[in-house]
Formats: C-alpha cells, sequence, structure tokens
DNA sequence: TCGTTATGATAGCTTTACTATTATTTTTGA
DNA sequence: TCAAAAATAATAGTAAAGCTATCATAACGA
C-alpha cells in the first residue's frame, strides 16, 4: 500500500490539528510515552516541552490542555480499534464470528501498526489500561460531550452491541454490556497487575489470553436464549 | 438500639482517625459535599476549609493529601456496603438469594443511615459513581496497595465471589466478575445520566430497578451451567 | 517580496499543594 | 483544680502547575 491511512478526528478535539504538522506529531509521540512513564497527573506540558524541545505556549496551541490531550489520544485509540474491527470482519457474515473477532482485538495486545507511524499503538493501548476513564469522569463530562469528544467510543460501543444483537434480538442490553464489556476488558488487566484479589486472570505471558475467554464468556452466556 | 455503630477503617487510610473529634467529622461530612458539589479535580484542601472554618494546616493533620482523603472515603463506603449485605443476608442459606441480595444492595439507591449520622451515604454514593475509579487508577497504586487501602473493596469483591462460586462451583471466573459488576453497576448509572448512547440503561425514576435487572442478567446468565 | 502563519523566547499571574512556625485553645489526668 | 499535653488556628512561605500575553524570528505561499 502506497497511500498512507490517516484516522480521521473531529476537530473538536484540538486546536490545531497535531497530525498537519511535525510538532504536532511530537506533541501526540512524546506525549504517549511521557504520560505512561510519569502518570497523568504528573504529566505537564511543561515537562513535555522540555521533552520534545519546545516550549509550553506551543503546546497550548494545540491542545486546550492536558486532559483534552488525553481526550485526543484515547479517541484515536477508540478509532483504530473500530478502524482494525471493521477491517478484520470485512466479509464475514456470522455476527457470532464477527463479535468474537471484536472480543479478540479489544482483548489482545497490540503491536505497533506500520500503518500509523509515529504512534505507538503498545504503549498507547498501556495509557488506555490506565487513564482512559480519566476522560469521562470530570464534572465538564457534559460540556465536552456535546462537542462530540466520545463519538469515536460510541461508535464502536454500538457496533460491538449491533453483534449482540443480531445474535440474539431479545437480548435487552446490548449497549450496556458492549461498554461494560469494553471497561472491562481494560479493568481486569490492571487489576491482574495491581489489586490481584480482584480478578481470577493470573499476570503472565498469557493474560490477555485468559482475558479473552473470560470477556467472551460472559459475553455469549449473557447472549443465550 | 443504643450503642453506635461505627465503621472500623485500616488506620493506614488516615493519619489522625477523623472519626476521633469534632473537627475531623467536619472534615469528612463537608467534603463529601463538596467533592459532589464541585468534581474531585476542582477540589481543594483550601476551600475546604474554608467551608468548614479551619484550616488547610489542620486538615493536614488528618489527611496526608486530597487522594487519601478520596481514598478513605471511597474505603468508608465499601466497608458500609458489606456490612450491609451482611446483615441483610444474615440467616439465608440459599446463595442465590444471597447472590441477589447483594446485587440490589450494590445497585439500589441508598438511603442517609441513621446508625451513621454525620455521614450522608447517599452523598457519597455519588462520589463513587463519579470519582471511585480514581482512588486506584494513580501511579503510586502499587505502594498504597500494600498499605492495605484496598482492603474493604477486595474484601467485598470475595464475599460476591463466593456467593458465585456456592451457586456454581465450577465458574472460573468469580472474582473478575464480581469486580467487573462492582464497577458495571456505578458505570452504567454515570452512563444513562452522561453517555446515554453507552447504555440501555434510560434516566430515569427506575433506573436503579433497570440497573438491578442488567446486572443480575448478566451475573445470573454468566453463572449458568 | 510581502504578508501570513507557525514557532520560540520570555515573562508574568493565579492557584495548588504543600511545610513550617508560633500562638492560642481545649482536653485530660494527677 | 491546675499544669502539662494535645489539638487547632493564624500566618507565612515555597515550588510547581496551569495557564495567558507579548514580541521576535523563521518558514512558507502567492
Amino acid at each position: 500500500m502506497i497511500a498512507k491511512l490517516q484516522i480521521q478526528l473531529n476537530p473538536a478535539l484540538y486546536l490545531r490539528d497535531p497530525q498537519s504538522s511535525d510538532l504536532g506529531q511530537k506533541i501526540v509521540q512524546e506525549s504517549i510515552l511521557l504520560i505512561n512513564k510519569i502518570g497523568f497527573e504528573s504529566f505537564t506540558f511543561k515537562k513535555l516541552s522540555v521533552e520534545i524541545g519546545s516550549t509550553e505556549a506551543s503546546i497550548y496551541r494545540y491542545f486546550e490542555n492536558k486532559h483534552r490531550l488525553l481526550v485526543y489520544l484515547i479517541s484515536w485509540y477508540w478509532s483504530y480499534v473500530e478502524y482494525r474491527i471493521t477491517f478484520e470482519t470485512h466479509n464475514i457474515a456470522d455476527p457470532e464470528e464477527k463479535l468474537s473477532i471484536a472480543i479478540r482485538l479489544i482483548t489482545e495486545e497490540l503491536k505497533d501498526d506500520d500503518n500509523f507511524p509515529g504512534i505507538s499503538e503498545s504503549e498507547l493501548q498501556q495509557i488506555v489500561i490506565n487513564e482512559s476513564d480519566k476522560t469521562y469522569l470530570t464534572k465538564n463530562v457534559d460540556e465536552i460531550n456535546k462537542e462530540g469528544v466520545f463519538r469515536g467510543y460510541k461508535s464502536l460501543c454500538e457496533t460491538i452491541a449491533s453483534y449482540m444483537t443480531e445474535i440474539n434480538p431479545d437480548f435487552e442490553f446490548p449497549r450496556s454490556l458492549s461498554s461494560t464489556c469494553l471497561e472491562a476488558a481494560h479493568q481486569q488487566l490492571f487489576f491482574a497487575e495491581h489489586l490481584p484479589r480482584l480478578s481470577d486472570l493470573k499476570n503472565g505471558a498469557d493474560v490477555r489470553e485468559q482475558n479473552f475467554q473470560y470477556v467472551s464468556t460472559i459475553i455469549f452466556n449473557s447472549l443465550k436464549k
């Protein structure tokens, strides 16, 4: 493939499109690494500016504040996952198989994707595990939601819910089950690593496979007629 | 009942026991209201001190920082819920009934409990919905976990998991299902209110009942042999 | 080449998140 | 009941966070 792929995101997510310039791409790239390294609470635009050899003021021209940057990153991630699901389920008719592919994609460990250079999908997945809930657990959630910044996540949630409805049209809670499992998929990995008594997954080489089994179990059992 | 009940919490949760003094109780009481009012991010000890007519320095003698105070509040809540479950399931043998009572208690709207004056359980439940994940989604989770500050939550999770195991000893993921549902129980309420496309629950008078139905459905379906 | 746009350099402001010191109450227990 | 101890209040101060503003310069496009 010669043409480059690009995830198109809602412009409300940024002040200036970070994909449109060198500095913008650097901001995204390095912020992923820095947030992973020191955690979102300790992360500041000042520290990031030092890291990329720029200034605070320059970063503020791309993102209103660090929370918006986080929302951008997480949004990019979910859009990427949905693109992968669309791609991998193409030409597949059986809804159970489609759902299974989707579960695989939300539970497996992502590898860095050459189609999107400059973004480390594996590092980004770590941010989703550790920080993603902070995008919406904020007092101004309604305000930013109106701007459409959560569209990517909602869309993914509905895609998965639609497979569930295909499998069992009588199931009353497809969206809820979908969002619960999207959340659980990273929550259980977090628990397995940090609060193991909250999970049956055993941290180790096959923790992702256990997670796939767990999420599959509750989804397919819940959908049984 | 004449003797007062008191939830005994791990002393690692505080510097000085807030239940032991007037000021301490005021700190807890008013912090619940203030966090609900302005959100945890905007909440500061300075603002709280103004609210209770005291000083920042005095509050710092009770809690190391605002995060620790949040952990304390959430921990109190889960211990309270477990006390309620223990109480309500007393003398009941049937594990399905016990589990159902537990689900009811984690999904129903709490009313202020006269046994614990000075703490508004209903306001506190709102904090659990909006802020509880922030207790563990922090870079120093391993460090504070070693101090045992999450014991209350783990204990509750295991209690519920034990009912699941009684119902179906072959079920492989009782703890995971338990933590997933504890999280989902408040997450779905949050979604219903703020991000309705992520949930099938319809915000309104009976949203708690819908939530009970939802959580019951996935739990009991998942446990089916 | 001129004007626009992006970036960098620098400064400055308010608030947060503390810590320290000293004075004043309040408690308690001998 | 009084003195010592403990808790609180009052005050001050510091480094960093979370911005905003201004101006100079570089690059870029028409």
